[in-house]
DNA sequence: CAGGATGCTGGTATTACTATACCGGCACCC
DNA sequence: GGGTGCCGGTATAGTAATACCAGCATCCTG
């Protein structure tokens, strides 16, 4: 066994992790703040459709610092535990 | 372009994260560790020698549940902020 | 209303890297 | 001298990150 394929769980983690970054973008422009993160557009697409279900830490750091997020909430929103959205408004 | 290697800064950003996750295991087993957080030994080993310098954010969420450091020590370590050690002791 | 601009989406392709496993070797310590 | 634990190298399946493209809404403007 060399590298098992992601879990359903990881899959539906990487999904509320990129709702929870939509929500966070709220407005402002997809390129604009996948710029501003690092990384690029295609890239932050998806993440927020899920797409990407489990992301580099580093890119979720850069993110997380380029939209405001605490970083807790990426982590909590990733463990399951279903953390209001409004820590982000 | 593709997906250009990984920046020095990003190395030794692994290097800087390897080095608190081992300062945090401190003495507890590598491989119990590992277990605890959902993870094969070698992996903890690679990420704490810094020869996997940008893990999977779930990798990283894990291991910061499994050795009690808080995940925003870790992200402050991956962005250069020098945070004194004290914090997971 | 036509037509352009803007922004998101799904698909496909490519390369570097992650996560895992196995092995021999090197310490340290009882 | 045999555990116990860490290390470096190698190998491999699968994923991350990136790029390009055609399509489809919506919005603005002539």
């Amino acid at each position: 066994m060399v590298r098992q394929p992601l879990t359903p769980d990881q899959i539906e983690a990487g999904r509320r992790l990129g709702a929870l970054l939509r929500h966070a973008r709220a407005g402002r422009d997809l390129a604009e703040v996948a710029h501003a993160a690092g990384i690029s557009p295609e890239t932050l697409r998806k993440i927020e459709t899920g797409r990407l279900p489990s992301p580099g830490f580093g890119t979720i750091v850069c993110l997380g610092e380029a939209l405001n997020v605490p970083i807790q909430a990426l982590a909590a929103i990733w463990r399951g535990n279903d953390l209001p959205l409004e820590v982000v408004s």
